[in-house]
DNA sequence: CTTTATTTTTAGGCGAGACTAGATTGTCCG
DNA sequence: CGGACAATCTAGTCTCGCCTAAAAATAAAG
C-alpha cells in the first residue's frame, strides 16, 4: 500500500505537469511549494518515487511520471473528483468547501466506496468544478477548453471548468454568477493585462480580473 | 491535532473498558491485542498518553481514562457510529462491511461532514449494529441489554444490539435471521456450556452455540 | 569567460510509532 | 516463603517523512 504521502506527490505532480501543458517537465520546486514542503524533502521523495520506477527523474531538470505512476495518480485523481461530486451533491456542499474534505478522504476510501458513490452519482463524467474524472482503468477525458481570458472582445463561451484551487475565489465565482453552464460575453478587455467587462447569463454585467479569467475555461460559442 | 494511533488507542481503551465492565481496568496487553500491536509499543504509547494526562498509568496494572481521555474517545466513537449507519443507509453497505470502512474514514471527517451525516441519518441515537451513539458533546446512552446467552429457556427477548467486531460472524447472524428487532425465544439450553435452541422470528428454528449468543444483546421481553 | 544568483541535491537530524531483546514486577503455587 | 511463569516495562533500533544547513549544478549577467 502507498503511503498517504507518496499519493499526494504523485497526484500533484501529475497536476502540475497538466497545467504546465506539452512542457511535461515538472520541478522539484513547483512539486516543494505545491505541497508546502521544502524542496529538500522533495527530493528525498523524488529519489524514492524514481527508485520505485513510478517517475522518471532527471537531476536538475525535473521529474516526469513513468505510466504505472500515472496509472495511480489517475486513481487518486478519480477518488479525489467523485468525493467532491458526491459531497456537493448528496450532502449539500458549498462549491469551495468539498476540495479540502476530499483531500483527506481520498486516500482512505475503499474501491467498494469509490464504486458506491461513482453508482449513486450515476457514472459522472465530470466533477464539482467541471474537471474530467478519469474511468476506472486510468483514461481521462482530454477536453480543449478556452481560458476565458483568451476571448477577445464580442466572443461568447459558456463556462465548463473553473480551477478548483482557491476556495475564495470560488466563492467569488459563485457570487457573481461564473458557475458551471452559464453563458458569458466578453464586452470589452482593458488593455495592459486589465479587467474584462463581461456580460454573464441573463442577469448583469460583471469587471473581472485577468487572473480571474484565466481560472475559468469555456467552450467558445 | 491528535494523531490517527493516538484516536486509535483511546477509541480501543474506551471499549475496552466498557466491555470489562465495572472493572475499570483495561491491561497493557488488551489494548496491545486489539490493535495488534507489540505489548512494547502499547506501553510506549500509554506513557505518552498519561504525559498528555489522557489516561492514568497504574504501572503493572492498567490504565484508565481520564475525563478528557474519555471525552476525545466519545468523539471518535461518534463519528464511527454515524459513519456505519451512514455507509449503510446511504449506500447499501453491508452489515459486516462498515466496521472496516468507518475505521478509516473515522478519522479523517469534518465537524462540517459529522453534522451533515447526522442530519442526513436524521440524528440517530443508534448505530448499525444497535450501539448508542454519544451525542456531540460526549453523553452517551446506557442501556442494560441482556446478553441472549444469559437467558434461560422459555424466556424471549428482543434483539437490539450486537457485536460488531467480527464481520463473518455477522454474515452469520444475517444468515440466520438473528437482525436487529428480531424477536427471539430460548426453546432449550445444553448443559457444559452447549448450544442454544432458539426460535428466530416467525420463521423457524435455529441452533446457535454459545459464543454467538454472548454477541447477541437483547430486551427481555 | 567569469562572477553571481537561483535551484537542486547532499548530509545530518528529529519526532512518531512500530519492533526485538532483555530486565523487572506481580501472581500463583508448592 | 521462595520459585516459576506471565505480564509489563526499559533500552535500543528501524523506517518514514519531514526539517535545516551547506555543497553542487545550472542559468544569467557583466
Amino acid at each position: 500500500m502507498l503511503s498517504d504521502a507518496i499519493q499526494d506527490y504523485l497526484k500533484a505532480i501529475f497536476k502540475l505537469s497538466r497545467a504546465r501543458e506539452a512542457g511535461g517537465m515538472v520541478t522539484t520546486s513547483h512539486i516543494a511549494g505545491r505541497l508546502h514542503v521544502s524542496a529538500a524533502s522533495a527530493t528525498n521523495m523524488i529519489k524514492k518515487l524514481a527508485e520505485m520506477r513510478l517517475l522518471d527523474h532527471h537531476p536538475y531538470q525535473g521529474v516526469e511520471l513513468t505510466p504505472s505512476g500515472e496509472k495511480i495518480a489517475l486513481e487518486i485523481v478519480r477518488h479525489h473528483r467523485l468525493l467532491e461530486l458526491y459531497l456537493r451533491e448528496a450532502l449539500g456542499y458549498e462549491w469551495d468547501q468539498v476540495d479540502a474534505e476530499a483531500d483527506r478522504l481520498e486516500h482512505v476510501i475503499s474501491e467498494d466506496f469509490e464504486d458506491r458513490i461513482d453508482k449513486a452519482l450515476g457514472h459522472p463524467t465530470v466533477g464539482a468544478h467541471g474537471e474530467p474524472i478519469p474511468t476506472k482503468d486510468g483514461v481521462i477525458a482530454e477536453h480543449d477548453y478556452a481560458r476565458l481570458s483568451e476571448l477577445s472582445t464580442g466572443q461568447r463561451g459558456r463556462i465548463r471548468q473553473v480551477s478548483d484551487r482557491d476556495p475564495e475565489l470560488l466563492r467569488y465565482l459563485d457570487r457573481s454568477g461564473l458557475v458551471l453552464g452559464t453563458e458569458v460575453r466578453v464586452r470589452d478587455r482593458a488593455p495592459f493585462r486589465g479587467p474584462l467587462r463581461l456580460d454573464v447569463g441573463h442577469s448583469g454585467e460583471q469587471h473581472i480580473g485577468l487572473d480571474v479569467a484565466e481560472a475559468i475555461y469555456v467552450d467558445v460559442l
